[in-house]
DNA sequence: GGTGTTCTCAACCAGATGGTTGACAAAGGA
DNA sequence: TCCTTTGTCAACCATCTGGTTGAGAACACC
C-alpha cells in the first residue's frame, strides 16, 4: 500500500461508495454511522472505507468523545486536476497543431487518407519507467 | 465488470504504469510494443493494460496492418474534472458562508473554541445510497 | 461501577487485478 | 512458401480488495 499520492487518489475515487460518501460530505462533516446509514453494509465495511479515503488524503478525521467526524479535504482535488488538465491540454495542442497542418497543405499534395502512420517517433522522453508518471 | 463509466476510468488511472502510458500517449499515438519498450514487463501485461485504459474509454485503437496503433481519447477527461469540480466547488463554497458566519458572529458571543460539534445536522439530501453518485 | 453507543481491529472469504508463460492468428518480407 | 513481426488469448499464480463476523477499546450516561 506504498503507492504514490496520485495512485492513491485515483483508486480511493475509483469505487462508488465512497464516491457517494465524498458527494455526502462535500455538503458537511458526518460521522461514521451517518455516512453508514444509507448503506446496506455493515459500519465496519465504511469504516474501512474512510481509511482508504484517508490514507488518499480526500478525508479527515477528528476525535469527539467516541464519535469520529469525518471532513472532506478538497484540496486532493487539486493533485487530480493538475494531471488531468496537464494531458488533456497536451492532446488537445496536439490535435489543434494537426489541425493547422492540415489545413495549411499545398492544394496538389493528396490530403492523407486516413493518417495511418504512427506519430513522427515524437516521444517527448523516455519517461523514466514506472516513476508513477508524477514529474 | 459492469461498473458505471466513472469508476472505470479513475480506476484505469490508478495505476502509474497506466498514467504513464496516456502521459506519453499525449504527445502522440503509438504502438503496443512502443508502449511497452521502456518497461520491464512483457508485451502481454501491456496488451493487458492497454484492454483495461480502452474499456475506460481513455483511449482507442485503430488497425494497421498487424500493428495496433493506440490513440488517446481526451473526452473521458471531461467526466472525471465536472465530478470532481462539481464537489470541490460545493465544499469551498461551504467553507465560504462558515466563514461568512464567523466573521458576522455579534462581539458578544464567544468566538468559538475549537469548532468542535459537528456539522449542523445539514444533510443536504439522503442521497439516495448506492446510486454512483454519479448525477 | 455497570451499561449502551460508537468505532476500530483481526481473521476470514470470494472475487478482481496484475503479472507470468505458451500457443496462435494475421500480415509483411525473404 | 517459409520466416519474422506484432499482438491477442488462455491458463495459471500471487496479491489486493471489499465484504462479513466477532471481539474489544473508548467514552457518556445511569
Amino acid at each position: 500500500m506504498a503507492a504514490d499520492p496520485l495512485s492513491k487518489v485515483f483508486a480511493a475515487l475509483a469505487d462508488p461508495l465512497r464516491r457517494d460518501m465524498v458527494a455526502r460530505l462535500a455538503g458537511g462533516d458526518a460521522t461514521v454511522g451517518e455516512l453508514a446509514e444509507p448503506y446496506d453494509v455493515t459500519v465496519q465495511a465504511v469504516s474501512k472505507h474512510l481509511k482508504v479515503l484517508e490514507d488518499a488524503g480526500v478525508v479527515s478525521r477528528r476525535r469527539d468523545a467516541q464519535r469520529r467526524p469525518v471532513h472532506l479535504e478538497a484540496a486532493v482535488f487539486d493533485l487530480m486536476t493538475k494531471w488531468i488538465e496537464r494531458y488533456r491540454r497536451e492532446a488537445e495542442e496536439r490535435y489543434r497543431r494537426l489541425d493547422d497542418v492540415l489545413r495549411d497543405l499545398p492544394d496538389d499534395v493528396e490530403p492523407l487518407p486516413p493518417p495511418t502512420s504512427t506519430a513522427p517517433s515524437r516521444r517527448p522522453t523516455p519517461p523514466s519507467p514506472p516513476t508513477g508518471a508524477t514529474p
